[in-house]
DNA sequence: GAGATATGCAACGGATGCGTTTCGCAGCGC
DNA sequence: GCGCTGCGAAACGCATCCGTTGCATATCTC
């Protein structure tokens, strides 16, 4: 039995070595699942090792043995989010449809999602411990690139203003959504998401 | 002495009261400051009375004499922290300029206040407890609506792209800088202050 | 100065969590 | 079926924090 000092290879990579036992594999999916609620419910600093054991019907001593603390468990649960790709390119007719196809995901993201339930968390975190931050900050840089693109196609096309900058721009656009989540009551829906769009780009430059 | 049970009396109107015991006033100011600090630290779940005591050089029985507990604790040093007004309305020569400033001093508080360093953990703290999450949402719409109206007043003056939605303007320029902070490795600089601006509200209207 | 009062200090019982260990059992692969 | 191995249960020592209390001391008010 590895002692799991690092458990990256074993986890990371579960779905390559496909021969696993099907007791780790039903164990630690428990466990994985559990601590993203944990994290959602008591946030980072209410997590629980014990805690993410009762709530997975396992016992924690289980968990000791693939994982080598709270900071293994959480960050190698956090993959877990980390793997829904935004969109694909190509399909959407302009560059406003398309970055409203972005925001309406992002929006989405933000009502019911595991991810929306732990990202107070995940900041809180993400101050606290370099290797979270490493996660969540690249996490976001990649899900922003893809309004920076859709922009910058926009610029490109000519459908958009070119005075915009696409940084400041993807900043805006997910910013307020973000915000909306984290700062205020009132959550952003889909249907302010035309008049963001909008705002932020500017009215029609063509008609 | 009185039992505490609540602390807005005392604590909050301190200010009116001046004729306060000088001992009262020291061990308060103390407390409050080591509580921020401790929150910038350690977050919302790693904050300790005990650990505020010690970096106070206080007592923990001084704390329980004056608050009821963690939470009192927090949402009476959390006050400290509301009391910036974001600038005043009238002095600036237009819309634009008015934006930028207050853009400008939202970028300055993302840098180095205490209240940047206390940002995370509010964000958690306002995620599982109703008081925090009532005192937090509340400064930030306040703070947001000095950009609302600005907006307003812009399109109002006709120096602004009238298909601009004021709300969702507020949203995407406090969003930028908010998410900037909270969200990437890259907070926002004053540099991009003027990228931001013109990127949401559009380019020149009229020149 | 005298009396009032806020503080410091130290200790308390209780709770909680950590990370480890031991051992008997059940489910797996072959 | 049999050996291998992951699991559950329970207890461990250790640490931390909670909220409270009693008492001596320092500091304020008058």
């Amino acid at each position: 039995m590895t002692p799991t000092t690092e458990s990256a290879e074993q986890h990371a990579h579960q779905d390559d070595q496909r021969e696993l036992d099907p007791r780790i594999e039903r164990s630690t999916r428990r466990v994985r699942q559990a601590a993203l609620d944990e994290l959602a419910e008591r946030g980072w600093g209410g997590f629980g090792i014990e805690s993410v054991a009762r709530r997975a019907g396992v016992a924690k001593s289980t968990i000791y043995r693939h994982w080598s603390g709270k900071l293994d468990l959480v960050a190698d649960a956090l993959e877990e989010l980390v793997v829904q790709p935004p969109a694909d390119p190509a399909t959407a007719a302009d560059a406003r449809a398309r970055l409203e196809e972005l925001m309406h995901h992002l929006v989405d993201g933000m009502r019911d999602s595991t991810l929306s339930r732990c990202l107070p968390a995940l900041i809180e975190a993400a101050e606290h411990d370099p290797g979270v931050r490493r996660l969540h900050h690249g996490f976001n840089a990649r899900r922003r690139q893809a309004v920076v693109d859709a922009v910058r196609a926009g610029i490109d096309a000519g459908e958009l203003d070119p005075g915009i900058d696409p940084q400041q721009a993807a900043l805006a656009l997910a910013g307020a959504v973000i915000y909306a989540r984290v700062m205020t009551d009132a959550p952003l829906g889909h249907e302010h998401v035309p008049a963001l769009v909008a705002t932020v780009l500017g009215r029609a430059e063509r008609e």
